[in-house]
RNA sequence: GGGCGGUUAGCUCAGUUGGUAGAGCAAUGCCCUUACAAGGCAUGGGUCACAAGUUCGAGUCUUGUACCGCCCACCA
């Protein structure tokens, strides 16, 4: 180290190299630890990176002391840095060692070293050696010809892409982690020593001397070489990133500027994880922009938008890898596994067989039963669901289980659509003599709505937001409340022919319409149901994979039927939850009564009679005047409105009360918050005035219904 | 050492310009109601890691702390 005072002294004079009595010069660099050991380290710049570093500022030689067996030679390789060979240094090793494996050389020289006294102490120290991932062989570092690619001048271009905009990543963090690694760029050495891939482009002849080509015979008309010389190619192979990154052009037919080429190149989007933006992307972007070039002679970028998602990891968040035992294979969650096949597959062919009991028994605790067979369709739409920007998956088997159950979902869906409407007029034929129920209409406006959430997700990579906006449209809006609808008109014997028509065609054009929306994350279930729906439908077509995506249309939003709808689910919901409170059977049809409306509650009650019967599973519909005589119920509010479950041999009374004091709770609570809110003199100064109105309505409203709720109260008490 | 990300219900995760916290699974109660029990209906469950700041108002913005994870570098 350049600042040790106690070697200062020594820096530009040389040591002898017992044994090999060889001089070597004495330099100083700041790479050496002075804490550790002497404090003084011998380097050797052509078996090791880092004294590599340290020779070329010092200008030393590079000794080569072993052969591709990593055994020690019998002379010297000595070169310059240049590469040049050295022919001022005598590179004579001991004759003795000549052949050894270096592991067995280093012992005798160790017992040299001690016999000529020159051995002070042997020290145990831990040492961090690089093994082969496959052999577990330590690695030596060794001097080899190799071709490299200067990376620099591609660099330049590439950065200079991502910075305008014109290729971007998603999510946007990831740039930085491409500039860092742009930005520092290493030479990229390019040759490996494999027996498959593409061959080096380099021929040799008998005197060593290097030709570059696209292929032999441009070489010997390049290079005016006759028929009597011998050319042999390089034999290495180019890094297998080098290769694919040509991938996106070289697909299309470049070199030859054929109309693939020119029709989609650039291509649009690259979909990829974050390990490999180093090894691909970068490569792509740099190699691309090189070598392939608009008309006007303008780099062309390999494709426009990456878009980055996260590693799967197992359940326990580990990274999944044959050696811990933890790797889930897709193909044992679509078609299934059982335990024994399972522990067999995950344990053998181990590089450390010893893991095998461990990995065995976390094994049979993970997944006791083994794997059931979920499906393809399944496992896509978890990982859609999953895939959230920017972080990692932790895979979940429950996620899958919830999907899995989706898919059933949707065929159940397909089987009372079929029921329906087989056999039946759906008016697909272009007739206008149908008639569309409020239902109908309500389910067409939500279908548009998901319709335009669906593709807005998609179009901004948010699989998971659009696998999430198709779960709930599908599930909570098509299924929970429209199937239920339809059987107030085709189940009702009073509905008329086009009611029943509109319904029938509504019924199979959302059905087909969700096939659509939803294939490209389930495509194997959707591609099925649509064949069979497909003579309901009328879709044209061979597939669905050919059919149009959906399209939302804000004309067929009809704001109307939301609003009405959403009230009947108020009032259905208000009644199922004195149903479910009271352990009333769904089985059993309750005549309800309705009070204290206002004239719109009466018309909305007068036209959807049907509907509530049948969803709320009433018995009757009787709207109280002022005065009427009520009998004693269970009550819920709608807005101002009323209901009444008539109580009579149904109700247990402190249930209702205990009922009723919970609901008023949770408004008293409420009302308190927000008066506090509204007693805050700035909140009111400096909100905004409609958020503020919002709140003072809100405690209006819930005093009302406090109010009511206290009444009701006291006259259950009162029995 | 440099950089990035995470911490929200028992578990796995959403939360889009700050304005009453959501989903799936799990849990509880009642139901084989003629698409679906791999189902239906209802219900419970969260001081949004911690602390300070900005703001009328913070899961959301700023700063700091703790813990977890990843990348890069270093490791006589």
């Amino acid at each position: 180290h350049p600042e040790d005072e106690r070697y200062k002294s020594l820096i530009g004079k040389f040591v002898l190299l017992p044994l090999v009595n060889r001089l070597i010069p004495i330099v100083a660099d700041d790479y050496v630890d002075r804490e550790f050991g002497t404090g003084c380290v011998k380097i050797t710049p052509a078996h090791d990176f880092n004294d590599y570093e340290v020779g070329k500022r010092h200008n030393l030689p590079l000794i080569n002391v072993l052969d591709k067996n990593a055994a020690i030679l019998g002379v010297a390789q000595i070169f310059n840095l240049d590469g040049s060979l050295n022919t001022q240094i005598d590179g004579t090793l001991p004759a003795q060692y000549a052949g050894l494996d270096r592991y067995e050389a280093r012992k005798q020289i160790v017992t040299a070293f001690e016999a000529a006294g020159l051995l002070e102490k042997i020290d145990d120290h831990g040492l961090k050696v690089p093994r082969g991932d496959r052999s577990g062989v330590v690695i030596e570092p060794w001097l080899t010809d190799q071709w490299y690619v200067s990376t620099k001048p591609l660099a330049e271009p590439a950065i200079a892409a991502v910075e305008d905009g014109r290729i971007q990543f998603v999510p946007k963090q990831y740039e930085n982690m491409y500039f860092s690694w742009m930005r520092d760029i290493q030479d990229w050495c390019i040759s490996r020593q494999l027996w498959w891939g593409h061959r080096i482009p380099a021929w040799y002849d008998a005197s060593g001397k290097v030709y570059v080509g696209r292929n032999e015979a441009e070489v010997r008309s390049k290079y005016n070489l006759g028929t009597d010389v011998k050319l042999n190619q390089d034999e290495d192979v180019l890094d297998t990133w080098f290769s694919s990154g040509l991938w996106t052009f070289s697909t299309l037919g470049w070199p030859e500027q054929t109309e693939f080429l020119k029709k989609f190149h650039p291509t649009d989007l690259l979909v990829t994880g974050f390990d490999i933006i180093f090894f691909w992307v970068a490569r792509m972007i740099m190699l691309t922009m090189h070598l392939v070039k608009h008309e006007d002679g303008t780099p062309q970028i390999p494709f426009k938008t990456v878009y980055v998602h996260g590693l799967v990891r197992d359940g326990q968040g580990q990274k999944m890898s044959k050696s811990k035992g933890n790797v889930l294979d897709p193909l044992d969650i679509i078609d299934g596994i059982d335990l024994e096949t399972l522990v067999q597959k995950r344990t053998t062919g181990l590089m450390n067989p010893k893991d095998a009991p461990k990995i065995e028994k976390q094994t049979r605790k993970e997944f006791p039963e083994g794997i059931q067979a979920y499906g393809t369709d399944a496992l896509r739409f978890t990982f859609c669901s999953l895939a959230s920007t920017g972080r990692d998956i932790k895979f979940d088997m429950g996620r899958v289980e919830g999907y899995r159950n989706f898919c059933n979902k949707i065929w159940n869906a397909m089987r009372f659509t079929l029921m329906q409407c087989e056999n039946q007029d759906c008016a697909q034929d272009g007739s206008s003599d149908y008639e569309l129920s409020l239902g109908d209409r309500w389910i067409i406006s939500k279908l548009q709505i998901a319709e335009k959430t669906v593709t807005e997700n998609l179009d901004n990579y948010r699989l998971d937001l659009a696998s999430q906006a198709i779960y709930s449209f599908v599930w909570d809006e098509y299924c929970s409340w429209y199937l239920e609808a339809t059987k107030a008109v085709l189940f009702n014997a009073d509905a008329t022919a086009a009611q029943k028509k509109g319904t029938r065609r509504t019924l199979v054009r959302v059905l087909e319409t969700i096939l659509r929306l939803v294939h490209p994350l389930m495509p194997f279930i959707t591609e099925e149901i649509w064949q069979i729906i497909k003579p309901l439908s009328g879709a044209a077509g061979e597939t669905i994979m050919h059919a149009q995506y959906p399209q939302a249309d804000d004309s067929k939003i009809d704001q109307q039927a939301l609003n009405d709808v959403e009230w009947l689910q108020a009032v259905v919901l208000g009644v199922r939850n004195i149903r479910g409170e009271m352990n009333i059977s769904p089985a059993k049809d309750l005549p309800v009564l309705f009070k204290n409306g206002t004239d719109d509650d009466q018309q909305r009650l007068t036209n959807n009679q049907q509907f509530l019967k049948k969803l709320a599973s009433l018995e009757s519909v009787t709207w109280l005047n002022a005065g009427d005589a009520e009998p004693m119920s269970a009550t819920a509010l709608v807005g101002q409105m009323e209901i009444l479950v008539p109580m009579a041999g149904l109700i247990d009374k402190d249930a209702e009360i205990a009922r009723l004091t919970k609901e008023s709770n949770k408004l008293v609570q409420d009302i308190e918050r927000t008066e506090a809110k509204l007693a805050n003199a700035a909140f009111v100064e400096k909100a905004p005035t409609e958020v503020v109105a919002n709140e003072r309505n809100r405690v209006a409203e819930n005093k009302i219904a406090v109010e009511k709720l206290r009444e009701q109260i006291q006259k259950i008490s009162a029995l």
